[in-house]
DNA sequence: TTGTAAGCGTTATCAT
DNA sequence: ATGATAACGCTTACAA
């Protein structure tokens, strides 16, 4: 592998002014940088990042990193991070953490140690504390956060409205007819989750519906008692009428347990998901789910990054944008075109 | 940043010394690691990986690259590269080209650049040479393909079994009854695909059915004016009574068609696909699907990449797995059950 | 406009 | 078992 140093003995150039060619330096003659360019084609030249991110401290790159890369939240923000970062010269790197805090803390520190230039990260289930988080901006690395946050430290956050698309499901809902509403909720300690519930559960009260206790029952798709449990709820005598579920895995749970039960929807129990993920509409019944634009999400966390990268020093002011979702109706929910 | 020469400067020991207990020698006594242990754990130090990548060449970090992040069996595949990886002690950074061939050769530009130590990737729709990957390997970094593989090149390659996995779901569909059976077939530079199509075709031919050329039709479900296609063939009088598809998708973008067409599953035209994506079983009717074992093909295609970074040099023999596949009968093609 | 030379934080080869 | 020192390939004052 060629150097620079090869490059300066071939060219009989010093090693300064090859570096200035490949920076795009202005002060280089025409001729020179022709010269340059031209050996660097003939020995293959490659520039080495990390001896250039050693001396440097920039390696231009940047750190993505999700809880799953299988959500369609995160394949589609990731989409548009990309997009945008690449377009200012980053490489990104995607990096997840698998729901572990443990994880996310050997990612993160991965990172540091290639000194990415920063980090837009979702955080895990588990992290509830951020120590290594501000390990990240210690060492002037900024850090983005996007669709699930924390409410400790101070960084630039993006998220959507988690509260107002509970409330405008939990609202609609209610104005299909339905009396006996449940929710199936996340984890609290996760932000999209509690917002999700406090919507649920106040769109609920601003109805004069009573707030039973059971009204949301915590649910994770991915535990076969929680599923069994809610299988035998639907079973029984007094089953709800709707479902309002934190996401549309949930939600398809939900639906499968109502198929296998012979119970109809929307008819007999309604149906709304939270995310807009595309199976919703290949489902049959189509499923009503909120939408929220992981696109426009992935476009200001980067954005959001690119000017934290620009303003050098360390702002203290830290921004949080809260984008806006849309209630999408489908069939799950539809009773009212259902009874046309 | 605390670096070494400072843990030798407030040990008063050489920095050879500090190295030494960081790269865990047999050469330091238990207790001059102790307190260099402990001088690191009071100054924060971490050590930096880019200047011992520059120094030794190694970074300990593997580069992953696919397509899109998004489908089923790259997400399961990454999965099991990062468990085995990451336990072996390396970090894994995850790229998608996009299916773009330009995109692909940047990416692995960059990697190379990051001195990664090896890499992982299914190749793009576009790519149909190899130049970027023999750069890879003229540069000492052992590349493995996995899933979409290249006939050019000698490179290990782990993919699944496409051929008898066609090759049994077109045999199934004729045990069914099925007499017009057509193909959505995917782009036949595309190894996967050509071995589906090939697979099907041969199938037909060995039940002495009569390959008239419409029976594999090219299908790209991301294509509005083949989806537009597919639905006209439907609509008109002499439809087929059989679609294998080239992949779970293109299955699902004609049960939606036949859905809208109100033509009944499998009664009146029996569906198969390809990967068996997890959502296969949710659908109404579920999906019958050729199951391939992606975290099989991770796992093997990880410790393939093990033994080629074990073995220094680059062996000029390459391996070629090719691993089983199953079919999973359900609901769209089973008009046997149905009939029952 | 170009050159000189001192690092960046490690690792590795010698000695001791 | 430990130390001194030269790399690794590049950037960046500072000099010329």
């Amino acid at each position: 592998m060629a150097n620079m140093k090869d490059l300066a003995r071939v060219t009989g150039l010093s090693l300064a002014t090859i570096s200035r060619v490949f920076n795009g330096s202005e002060l280089v003659t025409e001729k020179t940088r022709e010269i340059v360019l031209e050996a660097a084609k003939s020995l293959n030249y490659r520039p080495n990042k990390m001896a250039a991110a050693l001396r440097s401290g920039k390696s231009n790159t940047i750190g993505v990193v999700v809880p799953v890369i299988s959500r369609d939240v995160f394949v589609v923000a990731i989409k548009s991070i990309e997009e945008i970062l690449s377009k200012a010269g980053y490489n990104i790197i995607i990096c997840q953490s698998h729901e572990s805090l443990e994880k996310e803390k050997a990612i993160l520190e991965n990172l540091r140690q290639l000194s990415v230039d920063g980090v837009i990260i979702s955080l895990s289930k588990e992290t509830t504390q951020i120590d290594h988080l501000q390990n990240l901006t210690a060492a002037e690395i900024p850090v983005v956060l996007f669709d699930r946050k924390i409410e400790l430290g101070n960084f630039n956050t993006i998220v959507i409205d988690n509260y107002t698309g509970a409330h405008r499901a939990t609202t609609h809902l209610i104005e299909q007819g339905c009396k006996r509403i449940i929710h199936l909720a996340g984890k609290d300690s996760v932000s999209i989750f509690s917002e999700r519930r406090r919507g649920f559960e106040a769109a609920l009260i601003e109805h004069g519906f009573a707030m039973d206790t059971e009204r949301s029952i915590p649910f994770d798709d991915d535990d076969p008692r929680d599923i069994q449990q809610l299988k035998e709820m639907l079973s029984s005598g007094n089953r709800p009428d709707a479902i309002f579920a934190n996401g549309d895995i949930a939600a398809l749970v939900a639906l499968n347990i109502l198929s296998e039960l012979n119970i109809s929807v929307p008819t007999e129990v309604a149906v709304v998901g939270f995310g807009n993920n595309v199976f919703c509409s290949y489902l049959n019944p189509s499923l009503s789910s909120v939408s929220q634009s992981s696109e426009e999400v992935g476009k200001v966390a980067a954005t959001s990054l690119l000017d934290e990268l620009a303003s050098a020093s360390s702002t203290a002011t830290s921004v949080q944008r809260v984008l806006p979702i849309k209630l999408m109706v489908r069939q799950s929910s539809n009773k009212i075109k259902q009874a046309q």
